[in-house]
RNA sequence: GGGCAGGCGCCAAAGUAGGAGAGUUGGGGCGGACUGUAAAUCCGUUGGCUAAGCCUUAGGGGGUUCGAUUCCCUCCCUGCCCA
């Protein structure tokens, strides 16, 4: 029997959750959310997640799923969220994968080369390298090992340059090799619908929508996340949204600064997203607006695909 | 109505005691890369064209000059002060 399964994508602030509740309702199916940060419990307000009442409605797999502080990756969401769809086909459950991490998607579509885990002592050194010699330390440390690597990335892009070393380290082979040698494994159809709204009306549902966010404790949620003790520096707080609001509240900037800040990252994460599903040719692309009915859309895709 | 200070590319400014301006700084925008931190990390571009070159350009118009963004005249606009 054929394996279905359904991924709802696109930038921020155009409806994804909304229909994937949707269509999770006329379906009997469970959402699995791709999205870096609703992993992760207490950021509620700045991510947009789902609210309790959406979660109600449908099976939400996620969402909530790690404290602040836990480290979390690609390769792990890979594995988790491929368990939840073996689950779920026997089942005969619709999966409904929804989010706006390109990686993410691209993880639980095609898969991930897994032969090079993160080596966390060595990460350690690393970062001692580049604090003491910069990016261009660590540079010159993978032009040595891995000229081929290096020389298709540049040495301000630290991170991909120590995850290529990483790689080197464990395995003694490229990352290049990896990549070229990795094809997608998953037998699994993945209709893949993403979500559109035109730029400019994009952007402004996305500065209403951080208005709102303030309006409704965003700033408190930031406060008490940090004096329940977690760390600033956690990766989980490097978040649009967070880091500014933690910025206000250190007094670097002015709350005004801080919304600003905090609509013009949203509106070039939203950017990127962009770039980065543009290149997915498999991805059908349905643009709504304010008018749009997604109940009709939810139907519409359901007859079309399923 | 009078006085003063300003007006430069999408925006905000810096500078020029006349001489390398399609150029400076910041912002915003746009495009792109990206398989283990990805809401991360990073790159490019931002007057036009027949494109290693050429053309147009500093509020509008005029003038002085070999040469004007810079000096002069005039008009317009903005801000502040006085009526």
């Amino acid at each position: 029997m054929e394996r279905r399964a359904l991924v709802i994508t696109g930038p921020t602030c155009t409806g994804k959750t909304e229909l994937a509740i949707k269509i999770a309702n006329r379906t009997g199916g469970e959402i699995i959310s791709a999205d870096s940060r609703q992993l992760y419990r207490y950021l509620d307000i700045g991510t947009a997640k789902p609210s309790r009442e959406e979660l109600r409605k449908a099976k939400h797999h996620f969402i909530d799923h790690l404290n602040p502080d836990e480290d979390y990756n690609v390769s792990r969401f890979e594995n988790e969220s491929s368990e939840v769809l073996n689950n779920l086909f026997p089942e005969g459950r619709l999966p409904i994968i929804a989010g706006g991490s390109g990686l993410y998607i691209k993880a639980v579509t095609e898969g991930i080369f897994d032969e090079a885990d993160t080596d966390n002592e060595y990460r350690e050194y690393l970062h001692k390298i580049r604090t003491n010699q910069g990016n261009e330390g660590l540079y010159e440390l993978l032009k040595a090992g891995d000229p081929a690597a290096a020389e298709k990335m540049l040495p301000q892009n630290w991170k991909r340059v120590m995850r290529a070393l990483e790689v080197f380290k464990l395995t003694g082979k490229s990352i290049l090799w990896f990549h070229e040698k990795h094809k997608p494994e998953k037998e699994i159809n993945f209709v893949k619908i993403g979500l559109t709204i035109e730029r400019e009306l994009l952007y402004k549902l996305i500065e209403n929508r951080v208005d709102k966010m303030i309006e409704t404790g965003l700033i408190n949620e930031v406060e008490s996340i940090l004096s329940s003790g977690w760390k600033k520096e956690l990766n989980s707080l490097n978040t649009v949204g967070y880091k500014e609001i933690i910025s206000f509240l250190e007094g670097e900037i002015s709350r005004e600064r801080a919304v600003e800040l905090i609509k013009r990252n949203t509106r070039r994460f939203a950017k990127r997203q962009m770039t980065w599903f543009r290149r997915d040719e498999k991805i059908i692309w349905k643009e709504v607006d304010q008018m749009t009915d997604f109940d009709k859309l939810a139907e519409e895709i359901i007859s079309e695909y399923f």
